[in-house]
DNA sequence: CGCTAGATTCTAATTCATTCGAAAAGCAAA
DNA sequence: TTTGCTTTTCGAATGAATTAGAATCTAGCG
């Protein structure tokens, strides 16, 4: 048997996933040039960036829009949904079904500013308070 | 050009670091057991153990030592390494890099129990503490 | 010493992910 | 309408991930 289909975007569909949400529908040529821009750069040929919209719209990832020539490409999946379902495979998989491990672990090791402190703090306060019902 | 090899364990590669990190050092047939029982249950035919244990050590993920006829597997890399380069990969690929944004999700729709939520809120005291020197 | 049980190595089939070129198709300007 | 540019469609190559059968090797036993 093979591989199987993975459940979650791959890497690079999940690069155009990222551009479609932040700059709204665009055509292939746009997809292209925002990909070879990117933190990510990557100069892809233009069939390559049509070949892998296509296979997007077979996964149901995007729908496309015919606008004169050319199509434009659609998200049809919310970026919350695939950060969370990314995440909680994450957690499944790595941390056993674990979210504070997760979190402790992060916490352990990362450096936030004082916003971000404050914002966590007040999540957790609140998460205390509901506990208490 | 095609698929680049993975950064991290792949699945599988993962369920077997897994068993071993458990249950320590393991011949091919124990390792192939294992993974029949757990949670994501796998009955691979024992060559195809042996195929991807090959792979690993390839892959500088395992190292083996002869013990009587048979392989004895090793892991040769740390749990905690494993965890924290997926977590930041996923960090930076899904949240932009923003380790605050992942917990907020996390936290917004996971339930804890009283415990873990305490030692959060110690974790996130002592950073507030430690921001403001 | 030769046989057998179990282990390993080799080879290979499938399918997915990624990447493009050649060719067909569509539209606009000359 | 013919030329030229842009786009799409189609087909294909390459390599990773997963799975496993066939062939080979080896240690112990009668």
């Amino acid at each position: 048997m093979a591989r199987p289909v993975s459940r979650y975007p791959t890497e690079l569909e999940l690069e155009i996933l990222k551009i479609l949400w932040d700059r709204g529908p665009l055509p292939t040529r746009d997809v292209r040039e925002a990909l070879a821009e990117g933190d990510a750069a990557r100069d892809l040929a233009h069939t390559s960036v049509v070949t892998i919209l296509n296979i997007m719209v077979r996964k149901k990832y995007l729908r496309r829009t015919k606008s004169g020539a050319a199509y434009t490409f659609h998200p049809l999946v919310e970026r919350e949904d695939v950060s969370q379902g990314m995440l909680d495979d994450l957690v499944d998989r790595v941390f056993d079904g674990s979210a504070a491990h997760l979190m402790v672990n992060l916490l352990e090791r990362t450096d936030l500013d004082a916003d971000e402190i404050r914002r966590l703090r007040q999540l957790i306060t609140r998460k205390a308070k509901e506990e208490r019902e």
